[in-house]
RNA sequence: GCGCGAUUAGCUCAGUGGUAGAGCGUCACAUUGACAUUGUGAAGGCCGCAGGUUCGAUCCCUGCAUCGCGCACCA
């Protein structure tokens, strides 16, 4: 081989679609399709399934590039592993993605009906899903395509319907008032992990009442009020607990547009440890139907009446009087506040900055009220899953993970599953149109029978299941539960789970008890949480911020295995990432070193095939930078296990820059011999199959163009 | 308020109980010998602050400060 018949600089971006390519029809990213897939041992990671929403960020990006390392380093070291790609359908987020696609034309849902927007929702789940998958692929992520899944897919909507009517059965599954997020322009209940707090400047009222002065940032809310509270430990209220305190307040039934009157109410004083002492005036007023530590307050206290003023229209309801009976909720703070002055009885008003709870996806304010929703029993669930960690069954990476999710579970509300919404896994639940008949029918079909009331027929609720109940189930209905499938023999439980941050509790979590609910094992060994990407000076990625990073660019200027290469170089352990692009500049500089190495070996050594075993040198120089080499084998191999990724990666590159090109290349230069030639060929053989998992497609890209038996790098010859 | 993490060269970060390293950037020199996406050399750091342990601390302990994250609070 000659040096002018190889271009003197690495040309990513000629080759790397085309290795692909060649990966993927080689069927080798399908564990079953290997070499000898009988005697390797099964080893099995579940892609978590980005959300169909749009195009994938850079925190997708590393996630699935360290998987992709593992995957890679584990088919090397002559494993059978399966990378199960896949999408989740992301419920609310979903449906407002569309929801946006149709304002931009002048529609809303309703205008549409919900058959013809799911249709809608389909058809984008479909476009931007595989828009999905083409991003992913053009990262070189060595997931096998046929087995990807969809949280919405047939087969997983039927093992999600089984695990509701397993819920049900057990007893689990309740339906209740519970006061929950209601967002009133989505017109459903969202998650703690769907709403965002916003600080705002706000006003904290201090408001006469009877005898006790109390502070509030939400007067309207006294409305609602049923109850005072104070801490047991509280001597300034001490006599006043177990009574009744007559206060004087606004008259709600005032008509508008009158001057407020005067009325008076008995309130119980209740002794809750809610009350914090040195907060405002210590006493707190009880709104039990708009407030969730009211409502506790009011559970712990049954005696408490709940009075509902809130409706799920953002606007006052007729409990709350005429006189603001249909206003906004901001309309009547506004408008209490005044009538409150009027009648002296607003003391003093003070500035606070505290945070709001809005929607994530629409920014609009969360109220908290009563409404009925479905409820998933969390205390059995929970307490496996929290055995099954304090045992040990699952390692945490890194360790402090451990506790953190320990405390967070030990004090879970039952789940709410139920989302007003039309996207999503319908409940299985049915109820006589006539609605006099509280009676609920749990199954899979209507019952035969109609109602004893009316001769209407059943129809199913509405609602469906929120998004996280589909998703909890991840690691085994990919794998085709409830079907005793070899898949799910073979790949159950997997190795591990990798994911960022944000949804480390809530994602998590709920894997570990559904996995022990229905697998009867946890469902993954170690739970990985990777780095999570913030921009150079340490904020959070947004779009608002406008300081996201798009992987699709990051690959077109410096090609595919560069931005991996940057991605990898700053991922030390699970420490956050100031993101910067310096290390991609440093990626594309070694790959052409590595290319003009491999160039300049391939023609000292020719072209007859050649062993690629370890020579045994005898002069020092060969020694030496085997020596080298197996160091860097070992340290490549040790981050790897260890989750140490760049600390591989830095290894790998300054042994082969320094040790192995500044140093034995031109050593190897001066005198060359048979043995010299046969290090060249082995350092280079070794260094391209342990940086192979960082840098996939250049590694490929030489391996196949060396003179040896076995093509294809990505099945090579299999590492220790 | 509680917990976790961070604080080292201009920037992004490694690192070790014995007076500090990488990548990128900067400056000077080298020009075609695999690679100028290179090579050689240089500048640049009281390793956040204050105590303590130690013969010796950037590293261990305590406190503080700043930043970030999580949880709680936000009556």
């Amino acid at each position: 081989m000659k040096l002018e018949d190889l271009p003197k600089s690495y040309e990513a971006e000629a080759h790397e679609d085309d290795i692909f390519r060649l990966w993927e029809s080689s069927g080798f990213f399908n564990p079953d399709t290997l070499p000898d897939a009988a005697s390797r041992k099964p080893f099995s990671i579940m892609m978590a399934p980005p959300n169909i929403t749009g195009h994938i960020h850079v925190g997708h990006a590393l996630e699935n590039i360290i998987s992709d390392i593992i995957i890679r380093r584990k088919r090397a070291e002559g494993f059978r592993p399966l990378f199960l790609p896949g999408k989740d359908h992301a419920g609310i987020a979903g449906q407002y993605a569309v929801e946006k696609e149709l304002k931009k034309e002048g529609i809303t849902r309703h205008a549409l009906g919900r058959e013809k927007f799911v249709e809608r929702v389909w058809e984008y789940m479909r476009e931007i899903g595989s828009n999905i998958d083409q991003e992913l692929k053009h990262l070189g992520i060595s997931a096998d395509w046929s087995r990807a899944r969809f949280t919405m897919d047939e087969g997983y909507q039927h093992a999600v319907e089984q695990v509701f009517l397993h819920y049900h059965e057990k007893g689990y599954i309740y339906r209740g008032k519970r006061v929950v997020n209601w967002c009133s322009r989505c017109q459903s209940t969202i998650s703690d992990l769907e709403m965002v707090y916003k600080e705002e400047k706000g006003k904290l009222y201090f408001i006469q009442y009877g005898p006790v002065v109390i502070a509030t940032t939400r007067p309207e809310t006294k409305l609602g009020d049923t109850a005072l509270a104070v801490n047991p430990k509280d001597e300034r209220y001490k006599d006043h607990v177990g009574k009744t305190i007559t206060i004087e307040s606004v008259d709600p039934d005032t008509k508008a547009g009158k001057s407020p009157r005067k009325k008076e109410y008995a309130l119980p004083v209740v002794a809750d440890e809610a009350a914090d002492m040195s907060f405002g005036s210590g006493i707190i007023k009880v709104t039990p139907a708009h407030d969730l530590t009211d409502y506790d307050i009011g559970q712990r206290h049954p005696e408490i009446e709940i009075r509902e003023i809130i409706g799920i229209d953002g606007r006052m309801t007729e409990a709350a009087g005429i006189r603001y009976a249909g206003m906004k909720v901001a309309e009547a703070r506004e408008a209490i506040v005044k009538d409150l002055e009027e009648l002296g009885l607003l003391v003093k008003i003070e500035d606070l900055d505290h945070s709001v709870g809005v929607c994530e996806r629409c920014e609009t304010v969360i109220e908290p009220l009563l409404s009925d929703q479905w409820f998933v029993k969390m205390d059995k669930l929970a307490d496996k899953a929290r055995k099954a960690i304090e045992k040990n069954k699952v390692t945490f990476v890194p360790p402090n993970r451990k506790d953190m999710m320990l405390d967070w579970a030990a004090n879970l509300r039952d789940w709410n599953i139920s989302r007003q919404l039309w996207w999503g896994h319908r409940i299985p639940a049915w109820r006589c149109e006539c609605k006099e008949n509280e009676e609920w029918h749990v199954g899979l079909v209507p019952p035969t029978d109609s109602c004893r009331k009316c001769k209407k027929p059943w129809r199913q609720t509405e609602d469906v299941l929120d998004t996280w109940f589909s998703s909890a189930l991840w690691p085994f209905v990919t794998l085709h539960w409830p079907d005793e499938t070899d898949d799910l023999k073979d790949y159950y439980p997997t190795a591990l789970i990798s994911s960022a941050r944000e949804i480390f509790y809530l994602w998590i979590f709920r894997m570990l008890f559904s996995g022990l609910e229905f697998m009867d094992e946890v469902p993954f060994k170690t739970i990985y949480t990777h780095p999570t990407i913030l921009d150079k000076s340490g904020r959070k990625m947004s779009k608002s911020k406008g300081n996201v990073v798009d992987p699709m660019k990051l690959t077109d200027t410096y090609g595919i295995d560069a931005t991996r290469f940057g991605l990898i170089w700053q991922a030390m352990g699970t420490q956050d990432i100031h993101w910067t692009e310096d290390p991609l500049r440093a990626g594309k500089k070694f790959l052409n070193k590595l290319w003009n190495s491999s160039r300049f070996i391939m023609v000292q050594i020719g072209t007859e095939p050649r062993d690629y075993r370890r020579p045994k040198p005898k002069d020092e120089a060969s020694k030496k930078v085997l020596e080298a080499c197996d160091k860097m084998e070992k340290a490549v191999a040790d981050s790897i296990a260890s989750f140490e990724f760049g600390q591989g990666l830095h290894a790998a590159y300054d042994f082969f820059w320094n040790d192995f090109c500044a140093v034995y290349i031109e050593e190897a230069k001066k005198n060359p011999t048979r043995e010299t030639r046969d290090t060249l060929f082995y350092v280079l053989t070794t260094s391209l199959k342990n940086l192979h998992p960082f840098i996939p497609f250049i590694t490929e890209y030489i391996w196949d163009l060396l003179p040896h038996a076995e093509k294809r790098l990505l099945i090579a010859e299999r590492l220790q």
